[in-house]
RNA sequence: GUGAGCGUAGCCAAGAGGUCUAAGGCGCCUGGCUGUGGCCCAGGAGAUCGUGGGUUCGAAUCCCAUCGCUCACCCCA
């Protein structure tokens, strides 16, 4: 039996309608907010990656899908969103575009990861970044953001987490801050802490283990080592917040797992406990463009996994919209009332309405189960007599009372196509 | 990448070495109603018991491997 790579799925119809509540919902709050839709390839140059993400991150170092293509160039399959966002703004020309830029997206992205439930080596993110402004205003524009979706969905008892991790001026003092506080307490530091002293001390305050954690507590906070700009920039965001009345928490442990972040990180968690829980991250990368060579170009903006809020959303049993059905079935007999069958159909579609075909060769009575199990409102039939006389019968399949009338009178009565 | 649990038709599942050419339910198809759905009744299709190997006279059932899913770790959306 064939089936789907390991990590990665089929989208069923079945499931259909929870991927349109939320695309919906993500495409609607990125429009009431100036955003722009930018599409980009699933795959890119492999040093795209290599200078975003970042090497010694573990996306970038066993998690990429990487190949050589026929010509011989290092392709990857895209990890994330915002690089490729911010190599189509410098190749598009879009600096020169009245700034900042506000872009959204939706894509499948791709991680060589163990998978498990909300975890898939094929997922699909929303995102937004704003490109060309620096300033505050736009952070806590796309928290808001952010926030704004979690309710637009239904998802309650969601939390923010915020937290300020500096900039190329005071971050190399913080983290050698953190570096000598961990230093000094190496001996009761964990294997995978160890490392982390050396390659990623950031990520040495989000370790899991029960050793570790105690000493996270006491470890100095990178917002209260920022230096002038940092500060004015995390102070007027939370001021922000505040005048939104955006519930956040200020979480000094929270850092993210990309290297290209400054200044603000933030994350929003379910409300249940469990792994592979972040249901949105973002932050802002004011030295990302440069890095990709590029003008300095400041950005800000979040990715949330699509899996993850449909797996939420399911769980908090949120109503979401049923896909409708078609509003016609016609159920025909014999081979001229199929003839009829097929301008009917046409008539119908053309004003805009549903139509499914019976099958050929079917009883009435089969077909008329059909229509009811796939929920049809309307079954338009059309046997011997009805082809002969040129007409149709019309049921109504909730009321049961149907009426046989001539195809003009009833094509002439449909509503015509609105728009 | 590490550790653990699970794996019987599209779905839910009975089954614990011979009575399994694998029960039952949902769903699907057909008929009862030669042209009328939903309820009811009858019949039918659909499973190399995840896959491969082994133990045994005999394996869905025991063992090994492998693949997949799930959970924890790791990582992150």
């Amino acid at each position: 039996m064939l089936r789907a790579p390991r990590g990665a799925r089929d989208i069923r119809p079945d499931e259909q309608k929870y991927w349109r509540h939320v695309e919906g919902k993500a495409a609607d709050l990125a429009r009431r907010h100036g955003f722009r839709r930018l599409d980009t390839p699933v795959f890119e140059d492999s040093s795209l990656f290599a200078r975003s993400v970042g090497a010694g991150t573990d996306i970038l170092d066993k998690e990429t899908y990487s190949f050589l293509d026929r010509g011989g160039d290092s392709l990857t399959l895209r990890p994330e969103g915002t690089a490729p966002v911010c190599r189509a703004y410098m190749e598009g020309g879009m600096g020169s575009l009245p700034q900042p830029v506000r872009l959204y997206y939706f894509c499948p992205v791709f991680r060589y990861d163990r998978p498990q439930a909300g975890r898939y080596r094929q997922h699909h993110q929303f995102g937004v970044e704003v490109l060309g402004d620096g300033s505050p205003l736009v952070d806590a524009e796309v928290v808001r953001m952010a926030w704004a979706l979690m309710a637009d969905l239904g998802l309650k008892d969601v939390s923010l987490l915020v937290n300020s991790i500096g900039d190329s001026q005071c971050r190399p003092g913080y983290v050698r801050e953190l570096r000598a506080y961990y230093s000094e307490r190496a001996g009761r530091l964990c294997a995978d802490c160890k490392q982390r002293l050396d390659n990623n001390p950031l990520r040495l305050l989000d370790c899991k283990k029960e050793s570790c954690r105690p000493m996270q507590e006491d470890a100095p906070a990178s917002s209260e080592h920022l230096c002038a700009d940092c500060r004015e920039h995390w102070d007027y965001l939370r001021r922000y917040l505040d005048v939104m009345e955006i519930p956040y928490a200020v979480n000094h442990r929270l850092v993210r797992g990309l290297d290209y972040y400054t200044h603000t990180v933030f994350e929003i968690l379910p409300p249940e406990e469990g792994a592979q829980t972040t249901l949105l991250g973002g932050g802002r990368y004011d030295g990302l463009m440069e890095q990709l060579g590029g003008r300095p170009t400041p950005g800000v903006g979040f990715a949330t996994g699509m899996e993850r809020l449909i797996l939420n959303v399911q769980r908090q049993g949120v109503a979401v919209a049923e896909e409708e059905a078609p509003r016609y079935f016609i159920a025909a007999l014999g081979d001229e009332g199929v003839e009829l069958a097929l301008e009917i159909a046409d008539g119908v579609r053309a004003t805009g309405a549903g139509v499914t075909m019976g099958s050929r060769g079917r009883s009435l009575r089969g077909q008329m189960r059909n229509a009811g199990s796939l929920g049809i409102p309307q079954v338009i039939i059309i046997g011997r007599d009805e082809a002969a006389a040129g007409s149709v019968t019309l049921r109504d399949m909730t009321t049961g009372r149907q009426s046989t009338v001539p195809k003009g009178e009833f094509l002439g009565g449909l509503q015509p196509p609105s728009g």
